[in-house]
DNA sequence: TGAAATGTTGGGGCG
DNA sequence: ACGCCCCAACATTTC
């Protein structure tokens, strides 16, 4: 093995986890005496700072890093600035490092950071390189026959499956040399990630954001629960998803080992591969079309889109923000999502379409709520679901498919269930009308605890007006485009 | 990873 | 037994 004499700072940022980790693998086969290091510099991500439930998570991810590390006899070092490459170049001059190894990014705001920085390292003949540890494949290097990144996902899928898939990359953990001496750290306090309101009451409940705890979800999912996916993973009163969303995330799981563990445990069961592995596949979708199309966490991959006629209304997204529409499959879902930090993705996919159709509210206003109040919050994913939703993105849903709020909870909630247990003021309701209470008479509702627009509201918007708006704005908007 | 409108078919009730 | 109607069930098309 080399022998480096000079330490090598290993710059963590969405790959929080020491497996599976190309940079800090490659910093400790070189030999190199390892600075790990975490830098807060949130103003750099902007207009896509993350939000509060976002650094929720953070916090106990950056906290459960650094006792991972303090078992190798090394820990995490914090700092924070309004420059990440000033505070690298503060902990060069401290430390004497003369090496600097992360693994990349592949956002437009950490694209742009990091090949600026890292030109920057290079001129002062710094050992600088970088990785991937994020995605299963580096999106430069996928294109279609054409020489053109994929925007329809089965192919996309079909040309992946005929490609190696990449293994796991193994950390010598063992071998890891610390510093002498390490420099400051800030606490992890310091950063004030943790919400100033009592918000996380509900989170605390619902998640264990430790590694160890997130690699048990996920060996207990691949064993009980992937064959299973395929049919359960719409409903959302079940407990069918992997609920690792913020694992992935925060990379304290990554996609090469998680990939491997669930054929593992499901003992290679093919049905895995179109299930759910095929999940893992529609991450990579979401982050290789941000890589290529990086204006569209902005702006709709589709131009035309850009005269869609929306119809601003601060009370419309008010009440869809509070869980207050009046469609019991919807509120329920705002308010896990308010309550847990989380949503059934089925039910991501309801409440969406219910804001952007039925109330002609721009996908930008969705994304930003979903960005300020889910754990799992990432960019990639969520452009892309609120485009396919808006009809706007890549192998988006045509225009006119407007989700009927009312069919799909039968559908997905047949007994009610998840609605009751977010909207406890209808728990008295029959299955029959649980989906729609306002079809019950007022008097009968009484009886069942509940009158309409004090207890519970009544449709923000009928349902046959809301879908009728939804079609007219998208003939609208072929008529601008047109014309 | 829709839903609604419209079209078609076929079984059963009934004169 | 037959024709007619109704309508549920399913299929197709349209939004």
């Amino acid at each position: 093995m080399p022998q480096e004499t000079h330490p090598a700072i290993v710059w963590f940022r969405y790959d929080l986890r020491l497996h599976d980790q190309d940079a800090l693998a490659y910093a400790i086969e070189q030999g190199h005496e390892i600075l790990p290091v975490f830098i807060w510099a949130p103003d750099e991500e902007s207009p896509w700072e993350p939000g509060g439930a976002s650094r929720w998570w953070l916090h106990h991810a950056l906290a459960d890093l650094d006792t991972q590390l303090r078992d190798y006899g090394s820990r995490l070092i914090i700092r924070t600035g309004q420059s990440t490459q000033a505070e690298l170049q503060k902990l060069i001059k401290e430390t004497g490092a003369k090496s600097i190894f992360w693994n990349r990014r592949y956002e437009p705001a950490g694209i742009k950071r990091d090949s600026r920085i890292k030109s920057a390292l290079k001129e002062q003949n710094l050992n600088v390189q970088s990785f991937n540890a994020t995605l299963l494949y580096d999106p430069t290097k996928i294109k279609n026959k054409s020489g053109t990144p994929f925007k329809v996902f089965t192919p996309f899928w079909k040309h992946l499956r005929t490609v190696d898939l990449p293994k796991e990359r193994p950390v010598d953990l063992d071998s890891l040399k610390s510093v002498k001496k390490f420099p400051k750290s800030l606490p992890l306090e310091s950063l004030n990630l943790l919400p100033r309101i009592s918000w996380d009451h509900g989170w605390l409940e619902m998640w264990q954001p430790q590694r160890e705890n997130l690699l048990t979800r996920l060996r207990d999912f691949g064993k009980n629960q992937a064959a299973s996916y395929e049919d359960q993973r719409d409903f959302p009163a079940i407990d069918g998803t992997s609920q690792l969303s913020p694992a992935f995330h925060f990379g304290q799981i990554g996609p090469r080992e998680a990939f491997q563990h669930i054929r593992k445990q499901g003992k290679h069961d093919p049905a895995l591969e179109t299930g759910v592995l095929r999940q893992l596949y529609w991450r990579e979708f979401a982050n290789h079309l941000l890589f290529h199309f990086p204006h569209t966490s902005e702006a709709p991959l589709r131009p035309e889109y850009q005269s869609f006629p929306w119809q601003e209304d601060p009370s419309f997204l008010r009440a869809w923000q509070r869980g207050e529409t009046g469609y019991p499959i919807v509120d329920a879902g705002m308010r896990q999502l308010w309550q847990t930090g989380w949503m059934h993705n089925r039910v991501r996919m309801i409440v969406a379409s219910v804001l952007v159709k039925h109330l002609l509210q721009h996908w930008m206003e969705g994304a930003k709520w979903f960005w300020d109040t889910l754990v799992d919050a990432n960019l990639a994913n969520n452009t892309f679901g609120w485009q396919w939703t808006a009809g706007c993105g890549a192998d988006a849903a045509p225009y006119f498919r407007v989700f009927n709020p009312i069919m799909q909870g039968e559908k997905f909630d047949p007994q009610g269930k998840y609605i009751k247990k977010f909207l406890p003021e209808l728990e008295k309701l029959p299955k029959k009308y649980i989906h729609q209470p306002w079809e019950l008479g007022a008097l009968e509702l009484r009886g069942l605890g509940v009158t309409l627009d004090k207890d519970y509201p009544s449709p923000i918007i009928p349902h046959p007006e809301g879908r009728q708006r939804a079609l007219d704005a998208f003939a609208e908007l072929k008529k601008r485009n047109t014309a």
